[in-house]
DNA sequence: GCTATTTTTGAGCGAACACTCACGTTATGA
DNA sequence: TCATAACGTGAGTGTTCGCTCAAAAATAGC
């Protein structure tokens, strides 16, 4: 009997990440949340509860999709050390100029992580829970190419899971320079090199 | 004639540096700023014109103060690559808890590069800027380094300091995950010796 | 068509925002 | 000592912030 509602969650969901990402926090206002997903304020407030709502859910949407974007990256790949480096040449190339589906070069996780810190205690702290999801993830990849020879057993895969999160974090953070195409997959390439000597040749 | 100024500009920058560093460019508004500097709105409003000019001198003076950091650092050094990889691990160690003098773990360059993009078109620009000219000091360094044998002679430098800026910037910015002091200090290490390949050893 | 139930709407709320300015204060040169 | 000119002050400006709620609109069962 009840009216249903007009919108769809999932939709204005990812209308939320497109603004957030691109213009961060503090950057969006609740006029311009309003357009983007064509709600008003009654309904964005019974859906979401608050702006910072609104925010949390978005940014765990876009974690899921990258962790999505990973896996069918990986997926392509037998060896997974060849994978993890050509995801950073594949990261180098998508940040170089962004577009509507790719709204901003750094990671949003890593914008809300510093903007959050010392401001919103519970906005930082989901964005260094994802980061931490994401590392785990990292480190299965990588406790796997161990299992399967590609690295020496006694590899710490935790620690070469931080490092290789940070060249991501570090790669798409410079790209908010706006380098040349050409002078970012570079630096894709030399950070991929990077986990050359971890690498055990057969 | 005239009655001279009661407070110090330079003390104030000072001031105005650490409150920005800690709590970001939106995350400080002018209620905090006249506590920290100590100065009533209409004081601040003449020296500095604007919220956004105070904070442009306060990152140009945090640039400055980089830099001076860097050469202090880089004086006690004979080789340059022993230098830079020490500067690494002293980072590691800096930011893995902060305090007074250093009222966050992320680069507050990082830090505003990151919240002004898309939003704030001239901070973003100086941002930019201010991290062009820390790459070109890197690429000096790394130059020297070439000259007197510690690279190879085909050695791209600039390439190379990009290289190596992006392993502070995402060092920095993973220490805001609040890691432990030894997971930083081994992540600094490893960075460290990324440069190592680089090295021709005599 | 009518009723019950839910959703959508948007004018408008108090608070916080960056900022201004008329006025009181203070040091200096004469 | 007094006149002068710059400085310091803080109440107050208009604007924008996140957010609310009473009323209008819309569906589904009867």
């Amino acid at each position: 009997m009840p009216r249903p509602p007009s919108y769809d969650r999932e939709t204005a969901l990812a209308s939320a990440v497109g603004l957030f990402w691109h213009k961060g926090y503090h950057g969006s206002s609740m006029k311009p949340i309003e357009r983007a997903l064509d709600m008003r304020p009654g309904s964005i407030y019974a859906t979401f509860g608050s702006k910072d709502g609104l925010f949390s859910e978005a940014l765990a949407r876009y974690a899921h999709q990258a962790g999505e974007d990973l896996a069918c990256h990986m997926a392509g790949y037998n060896n997974v050390l060849d994978g993890l480096q050509a995801f950073l040449v594949k990261i180098a190339r998508s940040c170089s100029e962004p577009d509507s589906s790719t709204p901003a070069r750094a990671c949003l996780i890593v914008k809300t992580l510093l903007e959050s810190s010392n401001t919103n205690t519970a906005l930082h702290q989901e964005a260094k829970d994802l980061l931490t999801a994401i590392e785990n993830a990292f480190t299965e990849l990588l406790e796997a190419a161990r299992k399967q020879g590609e690295l020496a057993p006694d590899t710490d895969c935790r620690r070469l899971a931080r490092l290789y999160q940070s060249q991501i974090m570090g790669l798409r953070s410079i790209a908010e320079r706006e380098l040349s195409r050409t002078d970012l997959e570079q630096l894709g390439q030399d950070m991929a090199a990077i986990l050359e000597p971890y690498r055990v040749h057969n």
